[in-house]
DNA sequence: CACCAGGCAAGTA
DNA sequence: TACTTGCATGGT
């Protein structure tokens, strides 16, 4: 029961990374960039996202120290560009701020901990939820915690393999429980299922193109 | 023109 | 606890 549903995890590995190859993810120079870049990236087109990594690059400022002596209404005009600005240069600045007070601005010691105390310290932090704290975790870090974003739920939910209504850490245990926690593995993982999430679009569940059509469990 | 994107916090019942 | 709403630009 359980160990078919772990199969079929598998099986969607193999069929997207045959179809994609490797992704090498997260597209970002430095576990800082990674950590901004999260936080931007919620809820929004990378593309757009992009554009404002390259306005702070431009200015010397995708650097703690710069954004930290930023203040909030002088950073959310420069990443404009990535939607909610307001509270995204809010959430940044809550990070630096964090890191300055707690860290005394030392992300390395930061990252260095424990992978469940990390997550938990960074859950705590304003604008900092499941996805951005994993994202983080698994690709700043480089610490084993599988990433689920909404991309993740619509594909296993449309396989049959979990209900649409499961809640985060449940989805994000499924992955846990079922795969050995391999890095490489689960950033590959889930840096294929958003690959794979853009041909699934609302109207219509299963593109001709999807890779996944020859998945053994039959969308929904 | 409408709809969507690699969420999250805050408010309400 | 379980819903709802605000946040906002740029691409299709």
């Amino acid at each position: 029961m359980k160990g078919n549903r772990r199969e079929i995890i598998e099986e969607i590995y193999d069929l997207l990374y045959k179809a994609f190859g490797p992704q090498h993810w997260w597209p970002a120079e430095t576990p800082f960039e990674v950590i901004i870049g999260a936080i931007l990236t919620q809820n929004t087109a990378w593309k757009n996202v992009v554009l404002s990594i390259n306005v702070l690059k431009e200015r010397g400022l995708l650097g703690y120290e710069a954004l930290h002596a930023l203040s909030v209404d002088e950073l959310a005009p420069l990443i404009r560009s990535s939607g909610y600005f307001n509270q995204k240069a809010k959430k940044i600045k809550a990070f630096c701020s964090h890191l300055h007070d707690r860290w005394n601005g030392d992300l390395d010691a930061l990252l260095a901990q424990a992978m469940d105390i990390l997550r938990r310290e960074l859950l705590g932090l304003h604008g900092i939820g499941p996805e951005t704290a994993d994202s983080i975790v698994l690709y700043a870090a480089c610490k084993p915690s599988f990433v689920v974003d909404a991309y993740t739920r619509r594909i296993l939910s449309r396989h049959g393999l979990v209900s649409p209504d499961i809640v985060h850490e449940s989805l994000r245990a499924v992955f846990m429980e079922s795969l050995p926690n391999d890095v490489p593995y689960f950033q590959e993982f889930h840096a294929l299922l958003v690959c794979a999430g853009k041909l699934y679009c609302r109207r219509t569940p299963l593109c001709a193109s999807c890779p996944l059509k020859a998945c053994t469990a039959p969308p929904i």
